[in-house]
RNA sequence: GGGCGUGUAGCUCAGCUGGUUAGAGCACAUUCCUGAUAAGAAUGAGGCCACUGGUUCGAGUCCAGUCACGCCCA
């Protein structure tokens, strides 16, 4: 025997276990480590981990990335790449900032500086690693393949450090600035909130001022406009703003219109006013027939016209600021017309930054941090902005600024944690000018292969086409530093690109330094800038984005190390897969840091994830509490299953729902099937011993294994295309189809030639055949399900090859043979399995089971030449369908009737509307006749209703096949099959022997015979019925059917009478209303 | 409010460049097969292909609009 037995397999198969004894395999014989190895001096392929944060216990959607992370990795090694793969820990940034605030019951900032920045961070330090035993554990378990053990962090010194270099080299670029940058502000917290933070704190029906305003042209200004020298019939003009903000009026510093929306200059009845205002509004704030229209002109017409300033704008610390560029009418595209004047009122400072930018506006203050009005505006007393605002409506009344004063109600955000008001409030803040690359940015995104395709151009290319700046600063405590250090009497500013660097300043080594706050703050050197000068760090952190986007370099702390083999061994990823909520995060930031510090794209493969939704649809989220636990779904129907689930469910794009029950589905439709076919393989193969080794050459092989072996190169071939081209459900989608192949045809079909007693080359041939099937499903499907592939593939392979790798994550990829690749055969066999299936419908419609045999069926298939392949697999049909012969029938065999139609896709462009008339005509037409004239070539001539005569080739026309007498006749998608119905008395001893040894098979089941045991059978007829005794009695007359009945049931005698020996199993089984006792006594 | 995506059977999904009667799997009911048996096969029922309009001889498919849901942004 050239192999041991297969190790046994286990048909209660328990997935979970199996498993966990997979995973301790890989953890004693290092497989992960060795696949790395073993590929070491190969090409790489380039992954890289997004990193999570591990404050939280992981999710399901958590699994679902890591699987989708998982599989390129995997699929690459085995196509000979080296693939390392660092895992990584997010760790900075406001949401463990926030935990660490809960816990502490802070309320804000003071309260986090009266307890000490040190401890404070070492809080946060310590709260990032609460659950990433989980995450461990959870990683493990799933079979992700990461280092975990040299995670990169980005709290670390090194990793800091290489941020740093980064942003040194931006600054020496000149794209490192301060500027403002808009935040949702608490004015008694004294602090930006998140958006997050923000989104908690909407109030609907806030009641709020509504004032209207004359923004006043000087007559100078009045003469310019567009509407003619008289239009204004000499009254004032103004351009009428609307605001429910009064306390951001003294801020004011242009008014904005819409450019290609029309405006008019109207005077309202009984005013001696006139307003510029868009068109459409002006019915709505002066009634229909409230005003006269003076003139009209587009937006964009009434653009750089000065108007008189409200107030004298100041700067934050109320200093005079130059105004030359305020206080004039622009257009920008934020204006729309839903409601107000159609022109708005801009103050740059609360919340109109972008736009005052893009006008070159300056930036005016009215109101400081803590929310009370600037000392500029003695008036107003140093009020709170809420408060002020009355005071502020009164002032401008009074100075005839005022058109009208109201309320609304409205939606407003407020703190969540003190229930203030929030402002817009435009802070200092440190920016990387993005927008100077922006053009940089598309083009290389243009060099981005994203999965799915619409992200590239829409929500990505959107997102870069309106890029702006990306501020960087955050006033807090727990993240890297920005390394930026001011003059305290110059108030220059100096940027640190390394620790080196500081070292030498700070004139001491800071090897030992911890480069957090406040360690760092405490970082002083003489300033370069002025004699006597110091220079301090800017209390800042950086936006934990940008620690994220920077892990292509930092992970490997470049450029102080690595420096030579950075690009390609670490640089740009071949790789990267997050969810989708990551265009705008990491995706981003990872984008713009490759753009700006290496002029490329940072990644050239991306697949973006659809969010998990629950089983109804919904968002899983915790205070749902309808979030599934991994751990259910891993312990219960294990990783394999999940993992194949998620591969197959749907495009990895979009937004999947979620539940057990679809998983426990997918291993019943996949994994089970593909482990009864393993285990079939096994069984019998053990009983056998076939030689595995020595080859049946293909060519050798009975046509049904060559089909297979076929089906399976072409698998390969289609598996690894897919794959190149990052398709996850595809493939794995291919994979299970072959499984149902494999299993629901192949086997089925070959049975018996594993169960012969005779060792020829066909038992052989369909043992090596399954045999290879079976290994290279194992392979292809490793990088899917790594633990049962890997279960079958050590158990498959190890007893036949000894030399071979220990595991399947060591094999390579297989390589299709193309060259066995037969289509025809394929599509064949394609056809004898549709053509059996409606044969089983037809037997099934006319009530005659299959273990009755039939005279014959009539098959038409749908096109011609599929008739040959019919004819070649005759024997597979016959004996699918337990009939005695096949007939291929073409169109017009005068055996069915048939129906003609017209072909829509090739008459349609011919005949256009008289296509309707045509099928009319055809319907009333014998088809018998046409189907004849046309198997002859013979065209078809209709007459249409119109008196109209047509001739129609051949080909225009379609050829249905209908019910026949005698026939059990299905009909489906141009197939037709036919049964004869008639049961010849030959025909019903054949199926009556064939029931009763149906009978005694299951009979020897029950009695828990061996498989192998021989027997004697005994029979009676305990109560006829149809015949039954005298039937049976001619049957068994035959020797030829004594010889059938003997062989399948493993019976050396067949005697009618009962057995009286207590050994026997004697059962009484119903036939056809008769009464059939057996007795059954092993040898 | 804007951008992107999705909407096909009770559920999960296919449906290629428009073409004849829109398909699978699950679940349900009925039945069959059974030396893989906690498998397998068949049949049945179940569809205004979200809605409205348009283009076309012909629309689930293309176009426009509406609605619902999801994500991102405001």
């Amino acid at each position: 025997m050239a192999q041991g037995k297969f190790k046994e397999v286990d048909n209660k198969v328990n997935f979970p276990r199996l498993e966990e004894n997979v995973l301790d395999f890989w953890k004693k014989e290092k497989i992960f480590e060795k696949s790395l190895e073993a590929r070491k001096d190969n090409e790489r392929y380039v992954f890289y981990e997004g990193p999570p944060t591990a404050n939280g216990k992981p999710g399901i959607h958590h699994v679902l990335a890591r699987v989708f992370k998982d599989l390129f990795p995997r699929y690459k090694t085995m196509r000979g790449y080296y693939v390392p793969r660092k895992a990584g820990w997010d760790t900075h940034g406001l949401p463990v900032e926030v935990e660490v605030e809960k816990k502490l019951g802070f309320k804000g900032k003071e309260d986090i500086e009266k307890f000490g920045v040190a401890e404070f961070n070492k809080l946060c330090k310590q709260s990032v690693w609460e659950y990433v035993q989980e995450w461990e554990r959870m990683t493990e378990r799933i079979g992700y393949w990461a280092d975990l053990e040299n995670a990169y962090v980005t709290y670390d010194n090194k990793y800091i450090e290489s941020g740093w270099w980064i942003l040194k080299t931006l600054w020496d670029q000149n794209r490192l600035f301060k500027d403002y940058k808009v935040t949702m502000h608490c004015p008694r917290c004294n602090t930006s909130l998140s958006d997050a933070e923000v989104s908690q704190g909407y109030k609907d029906n806030v009641d709020d001022p509504s004032v209207y305003i004359r923004l006043r042209l000087p007559e100078s200004e009045a003469v310019r406009l567009p509407f003619g020298p008289a239009a204004a019939q000499g009254l004032p003009v103004s351009f009428l703003v609307w605001t429910t903000t009064p306390w951001t009026l003294p801020a004011n510093t242009a008014a904005a219109l819409k450019a290609d929306a029309p405006y008019i200059l109207a005077r309202p009845n009984e005013e001696q006013e006139t307003y510029i205002l868009a068109k459409d509004l002006a019915p709505k704030l002066f009634g229909e027939d409230g005003f006269e229209t003076l003139g009209e002109a587009q937006g964009s017409d009434l653009v750089g016209f000065e108007y008189q300033p409200l107030f004298k704008g100041v700067d934050l610390y109320s200093q005079p600021v130059d105004v030359s560029a305020a206080y004039r009418t622009i257009t920008d595209e934020i204006v729309e017309l839903g409601e107000g004047t159609g022109i708005v009122h801009i103050a740059p400072a609360y919340g109109d930054l972008d736009v005052g930018r893009r006008a070159g506006l300056p930036t005016l203050f009215s109101v400081d941090l803590s929310g009370k009005v600037l000392e500029a505006f003695p008036q107003f007393n140093r009020e709170f902005f809420k408060k002020a605002d009355p005071h502020i409506s009164r002032d401008l009344k009074e100075r005839g600024f005022m058109w009208r004063m109201g309320r609304v109600s409205h939606t407003y955000p407020f703190c969540w944690r003190c229930d203030t008001p929030l402002l817009f409030f435009a802070k200092d803040s440190w920016y990387i000018r993005t927008t100077s690359v922006k053009s940089e940015l598309i083009a290389n995104n243009n060099k981005i292969n994203w999965y799915p395709g619409h992200i590239k151009q829409g929500r990505f290319g959107n997102w870069l086409d309106n890029n702006v700046d990306w501020a960087i600063s955050r006033e807090r405590y727990w993240g890297s530093p920005l390394p930026i250090w001011q003059c305290d009497k110059t108030f220059k500013y100096e940027c640190i690109g390394s620790v080196a660097e500081l070292e030498q300043k700070v004139g001491r080594s800071l090897q030992e330094l911890d480069l957090h706050r406040p360690y760092v703050d405490e970082l002083t050197y003489p300033s370069p800038f002025a004699e006597g000068g110091t220079m301090r760090r800017l209390p800042l952190v950086l936006d934990c984005w940008f620690d994220s986007g920077a892990m292509p370099f930092a992970q490997v702390h470049y450029p102080f190390e690595h420096k030579e083999d950075f690009e390609p061994v670490h640089f740009p990823a071949d790789y990267i897969c997050e969810a989708v909520d990551q265009t705008r995060g990491w995706f981003y930031t990872l984008h713009a840091l490759g753009t700006l510090v290496k002029q490329q794209p940072t990644f050239k493969n991306v697949i973006c994830l659809g969010h998990i939704l629950d089983g109804e649809g919904l968002k899983m989220s915790k205070s749902r509490g309808n979030i599934v636990n991994p751990w259910d779904v891993l312990n219960n129907q294990g990783a394999d299953a999940l993992r194949w689930y998620l591969y197959t469910a749907n495009p990895p794009g979009e937004p999947r729902r979620f539940s057990q029950d679809l998983v426990s589905e997918s291993v019943r439709r996949f994994l089970l099937t593909l482990w009864n076919t393993y285990s079939f393989f096994v069984t019998y193969a053990n009983l056998d011993q076939p030689d595995l080794t020595t080859k049946v050459p293909v060519d050798q092989r009975p046509v049904i294994d060559r089909w297979l072996v076929s089906r399976l190169n072409a698998l390969i071939r289609d598996v690894t295309d897919m794959l190149d081209r990052y398709e996850v459900t595809g493939p794995a989608r291919a994979i299970e189809a072959f499984v149902d192949d494999l299993s629901n045809w192949y086997v089925r079909r070959n049975r018996r030639r594993f169960w012969k007693s005779e060792s020829d080359t066909d038992k052989l041939a369909a043992y090596q055949t399954l045999y290879e099937a079976l290994v290279t499903v194992a392979r292809l499907s490793a990088p899917f399900i790594p633990f049962v592939s890997d279960e079958m593939y050590r158990s498959l392979v190890q007893v036949v090859e000894s030399d071979a790798p220990e595991s399947v994550h060591l094999c390579d990829w297989p390589v299709a043979d193309t060259s066995l690749i037969d289509e025809a055969l394929i599509k064949d066999t394609a056809t004898v399995i549709r053509v059996v299936s409606l044969g089983r419908a037809a037997r099934s419609a006319a009530k005659l089971k299959v273990r009755q045999p039939l005279l014959e069926v009539l098959v038409k298939p749908r096109e011609a030449s599929e008739g040959a392949g019919l004819t070649r697999f005759k024997q597979q049909v016959m004996e699918e369908l337990n009939v005695k012969d096949l007939v291929v029938v073409e169109d017009g065999a005068d055996i069915m009737s048939y129906n003609v139609k017209a072909n829509f896709k090739l008459l349609g462009p011919k005949l256009g509307k008289q296509l309707g008339a045509v099928q009319k005509a055809l319907g009333n037409l014998d088809g018998s006749l046409i189907a004849a004239n046309l198997r002859n070539g013979q065209p078809v001539e209709v007459t249409l209703e119109s008196g109209e005569t047509l001739s129609l080739a051949p080909e225009e026309v379609l050829v249905e096949a209908k019910q026949r007498e005698g026939y059990a006749v299905v009909e489906d998608g141009g197939y037709a099959v036919a049964l004869n119905k008639t049961i010849t008395p030959q025909l019903k001893r054949e199926g009556l022997l064939r029931d009763v040894v149906r009978f005694i098979q299951a009979a020897r089941k029950e009695a828990d015979y061996q498989i192998s045991d021989k027997i004697t059978v005994f029979y009676r007829v305990t109560k006829d019925a149809n015949n039954l005794a005298s039937d049976l009695a001619e049957a068994l007359s035959e020797p030829e059917s004594v010889r059938y009945l003997q062989t399948e049931t493993l019976s050396t005698a067949v005697s009618e009478g009962s057995q009286a020996n207590p050994a026997a199993f004697t059962q009484d089984v119903e036939l056809d209303g008769a009464t059939l006792q057996l007795s059954l006594l092993k040898n």
